[in-house]
DNA sequence: GTCCATGTTCTTTA
DNA sequence: CTAAAGAACATGGA
């Protein structure tokens, strides 16, 4: 569910809350969500982990809640950081009424000046999400490519000049662009009336410009709607985003293109549904097949 | 029962 | 060798 508009949102909601709070509890009931030192599937946990989370954390305070790509990140005030990736499914849920089916956290926080307990639940049920525990002095991120709303068209042509693959893949690369996901590019391409299967290294500036604004224009008016909600993401107050009202193609397979009335299309390609216009977003024909000359 | 799902990573195929 | 496709992860809804 998350791509960045629905992380930021979670991010603007919860930053004004948590900040300088302190962790008084943390109840870690999956601990299998959980890894420590960078992201990664967790296979085998050691039983020590159950408990070394909540030591870790108990009294810590944060310092800082931000968004980097599509993760959450906690700043303690120890200099470790706790980031969340919400995977398909995850969602942070502020002051949960009852626990939320398949809920593996929940910190407990305590406001200095008027006493004042606040709860956070990280709850995900098809466990795609993450947490990860980065101790104090480690370093941050390693392999992701720079976030797509402070990008120059140049450098964005540079990244894209790199790239022999179709343009969508490129962009869902998060080595490359960190933060768009399936939603995000369809949107995008469809705005800059671009072809997702375009290799990406034919771009012309002129195009490069255009996907550079489209994308940064459609990331801004997400996060003002506070993300899309297809299925199971909410806010961390339990609403559900609005920019889903204003998608044009994503998941609107059929439905007329608002600008030509042409049926949107939905593809397979790199195993991910698709969506576009193929009256306004055309391949040219010498892209059309792929056999090597 | 079937197919599909906002993500990531590993393996297989061409 | 590289690039792309496919499978895997786990759960639930249509």
């Amino acid at each position: 569910m998350p791509e960045l508009p629905e992380v930021q949102s979670v991010v603007d909601a919860l930053s004004p809350i948590l900040t300088g709070q302190t962790i008084s509890q943390t109840e870690l009931l999956r601990p299998d969500i959980v890894s420590f030192g960078r992201f990664q599937r967790v296979k085998k946990v050691s039983p020590s982990l159950n408990e070394d989370l909540p030591s870790l954390l108990q009294h810590r305070a944060i310092t800082r809640l931000y968004r980097r790509a599509k993760r959450i990140i906690l700043a303690l005030d120890d200099t470790s950081h706790l980031y969340f990736h919400l995977g398909m499914t995850g969602n942070l849920t502020l002051n949960p009424t009852s626990t939320l089916p398949h809920t593996h956290l929940i910190l407990t926080l305590q406001s200095p000046a008027p006493r004042q307990t606040t709860q956070v639940s990280f709850s995900d049920p098809r466990r795609f999400g993450q947490i990860v525990y980065i101790p104090p002095g480690s370093p941050p991120d390693h392999d992701l490519g720079p976030e797509p709303l402070s990008l120059t068209p140049a450098h964005l042509g540079r990244l894209l000049a790199s790239a022999r693959r179709p343009l969508k893949s490129a962009l869902l690369d998060q080595s490359l662009i960190a933060g768009l996901g399936n939603i995000y590019v369809d949107e995008s391409l469809h705005a800059a009336r671009l072809h997702p299967q375009l290799p990406a290294n034919t771009l012309t500036p002129a195009q490069t410009a255009s996907l550079c604004r489209h994308i940064q224009r459609i990331l801004r008016k997400a996060i003002a709607a506070r993300g899309s909600t297809l299925r199971d993401y909410r806010t961390p107050t339990g609403e559900s985003g609005g920019f889903q009202l204003q998608h044009k193609v994503y998941d609107r397979q059929g439905l007329p293109c608002t600008t030509c009335k042409t049926p949107i299309l939905r593809i397979l390609h790199s195993g991910r549904s698709t969506h576009l216009c193929p009256s306004c977003q055309r391949l040219p024909r010498q892209n059309r097949r792929t056999f090597r000359l």
